[in-house]
DNA sequence: CAACGCTTGTGAATTTGTGCACAAGCGGCC
DNA sequence: GGCCGCTTGTGCACAAATTCACAAGCGTTG
């Protein structure tokens, strides 16, 4: 008895936030319309690729006009879940954390950090930003109080593990991971990964072999 | 003339510093080799995915045993050019710039912090670990002295495309951009994001829709 | 030295994503 | 009211990536 469920392909989910971010601007300008052309050049894709993304989120476009600039935004943050901000929790306070806690565009962009845990008692108390930093013990309790969906580890990767278990153990659902280690989670646990070092190498290798795509014909 | 040019899928490219690191840890403990299926778990992708993309370096395994693991990291590292460190320069020592430019995973994996630069010349000598903020002036001179080839974009996003812009000039190929801009560049220059607010929007994606993925039949 | 268990390497099938090209349709203009 | 320019929405062909499934081959054991 499932309607029809609408199956938003993965790769367009990921590019969601860069059209609400580039819609963002737009509304910061006049423009009350703008093209899938414009709108590629702003999010950093082709204009194609800018209508079948948005062909799957429904009809929001006027042919011969354009899309109206409000509206495809509270479209795709309605489809993006941002209709109110998220509480978010971050464990680890180290030189990483401390930026994550402080970075505006969370605040900017649907999410509240609600709070920062450290598992090293003598970082506890200590304020980062407008928030105190508070044990790790107290986890449980503020995901609760606060509806807590979503933890960010900004531990070393030795410690991430054993935080991952703590955020699922304590009901949290999804989860960014900016540790290099690979987390195991039951089903259901949502986890995306950002390895700093990994996209760097992405990078080296990219420059490494330069000269060789050069190479043809 | 151009040889057989291996052409790695993109996809692949991406993964190879996983295995890496997987490697890495495997090197720390006593395995001398490794199954395709171990990999696997160690860097969280499947035994398939692993055989096909180890393949397209070369033959590096044996039949009925596995993966040499100290030969096997070599290769990637070769393969990645990650024979000798990269020497980077970090634009803009806010917060995130600062835990970008101590933290210790990227001395660990193939690259060494050449330099600190901030447009602010308020921020300039004060010292950020073991290395002094510089003003942004001084780029085109420490790019060409260290051969620094990849940059690392910490500004604010307005601040983004104008430090591209000079990276490129200064002869920067490869740049990591934490900021949200959409960066243009010159062909030739390789550009790679890493947009924070965009990695929690998607959970905040699958979080939403947690209920309707369990809908089915 | 033959048989066996184990693991790689890879064709082939399938799934997923991309890009083109054009019909459909809106809005303005004469 | 009809024509015209512009932009969407999408069917289709192609390309890329994933997964399956199995033959090839190594090493060990009796």
């Amino acid at each position: 008895m499932s309607k029809d469920v609408r199956r938003i392909p993965d790769a367009t989910i990921a590019r969601l936030p860069r059209y609400h971010r580039a819609l963002l601007e737009l509304v910061a300008t006049k423009a009350s319309t703008v093209s899938s052309d414009e709108l590629a050049d702003l999010a950093g894709f082709n204009a194609a690729k800018v209508r079948k993304d948005l062909s799957y989120l429904g009809t929001y476009g006027t042919r011969g006009v354009g899309y109206d600039v409000d509206n495809l935004r509270r479209q795709i943050g309605r489809e993006l879940g941002l209709t109110e901000s998220w509480p978010v929790v971050i464990v680890g306070i180290g030189n990483l954390g401390r930026a994550l806690a402080t970075y505006s565009g969370f605040a900017t962009r649907g999410f509240r950090i609600a709070a920062l845990l450290d598992a090293d008692p003598s970082k506890a108390g200590s304020p980062v930003g407008s928030l105190a930093v508070r044990p790790t013990s107290e986890l449980v309790a503020i995901v609760e109080a606060e509806q807590v969906a979503i933890g960010i580890i900004a531990t070393p990767g030795a410690a991430a593990q054993d935080v991952a278990d703590q955020l699922v153990a304590a009901g949290v659902k999804s989860i960014l991971n900016f540790s290099p280690a690979v987390l195991s989670v039951p089903d259901g646990v949502a986890v995306r990964g950002v390895d700093l070092a990994v996209e760097l190498q992405v990078l080296s290798y990219y420059q490494h072999h330069r000269d060789d795509l050069v190479v043809s014909a």
